[in-house]
DNA sequence: GCCAACGTTGGC
DNA sequence: GCCAACGTTGGC
């Protein structure tokens, strides 16, 4: 089950604060422009902090990526179980989300990238928490890590499962014109391939899907 | 530890 | 196809 493509690329966002805060305006612990952030920094203390913290019993949201040309949301549907294995993600960003951020129960918004038009199609479910991603130790797969090394994984993947399909697709378009979606990190950080999704993101996105596009 | 060169994502 | 915005690599 091939998935999203491996991405190389971004971090050093800026989220928010907490997920029960309002996607406000306010870059809170965040890096300052002028600075780049400290490379030494473990991710842990770092702008996606917040990813990686939660109330007990709480459902924290995600974004995952995929191009519908190699994995689409009906493709996820068609699957077994409708469940795959995210692997193939080799960008240490997302795979920190994976490893370490994603749990049982979380909801994910299944987006397509390089698509026409790029677009939140739907939502799945994270039904298997982190555990290594064999793909990456097999010469014959395409994105074989010569460096990954199965006694100490360095590439992780869940498992995630088809929930249901938008009302209607929400395109970039639309997003990156609604003010309360300014602060997502689908915005701010073009290049993740999984990134978190605040809960009042979450609902947003929700109501732009119930609604005609504006 | 700095930083130039290079590679990739993905919107446009 | 272009290229901005990143991440990674490796020389020094």
């Amino acid at each position: 089950m091939p998935k999203s493509r491996p991405t190389a690329s971004k971090s050093s966002p800026k989220a928010s604060s907490k997920p029960s805060s309002k996607p406000a305006a306010k870059p809170s612990a965040t890096v300052s422009p002028k600075k780049k952030a400290p490379k030494s920094m473990p991710y842990e203390q770092g702008a996606w902090a917040f990813a990686f913290t939660r109330e007990p019993g709480e459902r924290r949201y995600w974004l995952i990526k995929s191009e519908p040309d190699v994995f689409s949301f009906d493709d996820l549907r068609a699957a077994p179980k409708r469940t795959t294995s995210w692997d193939s993600v080799r960008n240490s960003s997302a795979r920190n989300f994976l490893r370490d951020g994603m749990k049982q129960g979380d909801l994910c918004f299944y987006y397509h990238s390089n698509a026409d038009p790029s677009a939140i199609v739907g939502i799945c479910e994270v039904v298997k928490e982190g555990y290594p991603d064999p793909t990456a130790w097999d010469p014959a797969h395409d994105y074989f890590d010569p460096k990954s090394d199965p006694d100490m994984p360095t590439w992780f993947m869940v498992d995630v499962k088809h929930v249901e399909p938008l009302a209607r697709a929400v395109s970039l378009t639309e997003i990156k014109a609604e003010p309360a979606l300014a602060n997502m990190a689908l915005v701010r950080t073009g290049r993740l391939s999984v990134v978190p999704i605040l809960a009042d993101e979450w609902q947003t996105v929700l109501e732009m899907a119930a609604r005609p596009p504006r």
